[in-house]
DNA sequence: ACACTAAGTATCAATACTGGACTTAGTCAA
DNA sequence: TTGACTAAGTCCAGTATTGATACTTAGTGT
């Protein structure tokens, strides 16, 4: 399967990773809800090179998760600040971040500390059922298809029309 | 930056993704969030080689995300099942999940529909803030060192110590 | 004229992935 | 009792993709 052929899988996550679902677009990412705008401060912060933050930005950008915008002229320079359509990755990252807060704290604790200004705590991010507002668990959660699933095989001895997650 | 370097930043998104942040990794687990367990309904399902889905559920299960059960002898079969460890990152997927079906839900609507079992309802999943409840926007969030952070460099035209995210 | 900066490109070497042959330990059918 | 088949892999060669280094561009400052 190539990276094209995600896009066109009727599968929201196949869709979705084909958009930002590759270690660098992640990496690049982080670094915009850090609150790094600047191709040279991608990539010091980054550690890579230009050849991958120029291409990396350019898919994000392509996409419409970020936005290129000349910040002064003579000469001309360029930010790239995320679109609300790049904010709306942001869940993604709050899980990634609990889940690597649970499991990998290091020794003298969380390396960041996220703080939410409308209630003013320190946070972490749940997971919750948009109906029951009760925490989702894998083992709770059943997948069916939906209207836009068309007809395609898959195989996990069971067929997939009802089919327990995890 | 190489991969095993990200392991050991002080980052729990690094850090995460170091163990799951890769195209095919990604989704593996995807697949075993649909139920998949055995090793050619992996190769079959997701149409890449052997090799490849040899290496990621070998790493995996070396990161107890997976865990490698025979269920049956004379010859001994495998199956690959998800750890806790493994279950905890379904927030992951349910966030990236409903980013597609928000930007790319196909003509006919979304591919997969989300029941849950509990309430008996279709859902969607709403990352909310641990302390308020109320549901997380990037904008209103600060990350700052924590007690693991170290004392590390990064630029953003402005210190790590009070970021807004976005 | 020369050094310097931000934001890239071009070239080529390194790496990751594919596809096929092969392996192992067993079953079933003729 | 040979041959075909299965699940779960490994190994190897060739190809495709990725990424690092050096170069480019368009401007400023001295």
């Amino acid at each position: 399967m190539r990276w094209e052929e995600l896009e066109k899988q009727p599968c929201s996550i196949a869709r979705s990773l084909a958009v930002f679902g590759d270690r660098w677009t992640l990496l690049v990412l982080r670094e915009s809800f850090m609150g790094v705008k600047k191709f040279a401060d991608f990539q010091a912060n980054l550690g890579i090179s230009k050849t991958i933050v120029a291409d990396r930005l350019r898919h994000l950008t392509d996409h419409g998760i970020l936005e290129k915008v000349a910040y002064q002229k003579n000469p001309v320079r360029y930010k790239y600040k995320l679109t609300r359509k790049g904010l709306d990755i942001y869940p993604v990252f709050l899980s990634i971040t609990r889940w690597g807060d649970t499991y990998y704290p290091g020794k003298k604790g969380v390396p960041l500390v996220y703080h939410h200004k409308n209630c003013d705590h320190d946070f972490n991010a749940v997971s919750i059922c948009s109906e029951c507002g009760e925490p989702v668990d894998a083992r709770d959660v059943i997948a069916r298809p939906g209207p836009g699933a068309g007809s395609y095989a898959r195989s996990a001895n069971e067929t997939l029309s009802e089919k327990k997650v995890g």
